[in-house]
DNA sequence: TCTATAATGACAGCAGGTTGACATTAATTT
DNA sequence: AAATTAATGTCAACCTGCTGTCATTATAGA
């Protein structure tokens, strides 16, 4: 059989990214604990929060790789909760934007208190450019096999 | 507030990390339709498949970096279903070790097949170097973060 | 060796993700 | 403008992952 390293190295990188997602998302969790937020939730808080504008819930989910489905089903708990707001969207008459209500702020702002140093202590021996260099990667792969 | 570029880039990566984790699970899906595998099937296959001596429930969780309980259950049925075997851990009276049956290997192989022309496909325009030093950085992050 | 700790299997309850299907609204094409 | 196609919300069924718990087996320490 012919020897593909770059075919191995790459399995070995899929393999990387299963696992590596399942730690995330424990972190994220172990963050958030005390906030009462569940992985699925701060996923949908981050992606809205990053929105200045409002996001529907199929952009939420495209953002995030998910079925608008899921996204849906969370969010609609998130605004029953009040850590989400609808807000009607001129371009759409069913498809309501999300944005953050002040108690979704509030936790956002928690999570950020929680988050920014955690992504600073676990950078800290990672050069800038190995950072960049791997994102790129993963965008081109994300490109690839999105859609 | 100070900027930091540096902790915003990895943050971009961690859902970066999240969403091509999501895509490969599907093209895995894909690739695996007419095989009848799930994505929980597959991988515990590929793991199991790796070890020539045989692997252990908790073992193929912690490579998957999943809960032991969750590789049980789904290692159950594939026993029951003919896709794995079970035999005697001499090291453990309880804990017996997973092989892949007949079946199991005849759907390896035909996963190869497919599995193999899509991973040198997708890595065709990647420079090899580019894929060792991402997968350098999944590494010294899943070190970082498990346990 | 004896004891304490860790690892494992089994079971249950819960959360969330996927797919499929259908109706409604938007966007595109003709 | 009309017709077709795409996007969206909604509902349901199913799968699978997580946590917690308990009993059993291994391992490590005193």
């Amino acid at each position: 059989m012919v020897h593909s390293p770059k075919r191995m190295i790459f399995l070995d990188l899929v393999l990387s990214v299963f696992k590596l997602n399942g730690l995330l998302v424990a972190e994220g969790d172990a963050m958030t604990a005390n906030l009462g937020l569940s992985s699925a939730r701060w996923k949908v808080i981050g992606v809205v929060a990053l929105s200045t504008t409002g996001i529907t819930v199929p952009s939420v989910a495209r953002v995030l790789g998910q079925s608008r489905q899921a996204v849906q089903r969370i969010s609609d708990v998130m605004v029953k909760d009040g850590l989400l707001s609808l807000s009607p969207n001129p371009k759409h008459k069913k498809s309501m934007l999300l944005f953050l209500s002040e108690q979704g702020k509030q936790a956002y702002n928690l999570l950020r208190e929680e988050q920014d140093p955690w992504a600073i202590h676990n950078t800290e021996d990672i050069p800038l450019e190995d950072l960049e260099s791997s994102l790129r990667l993963m965008r081109k792969l994300i490109q690839k096999f999105d859609k």
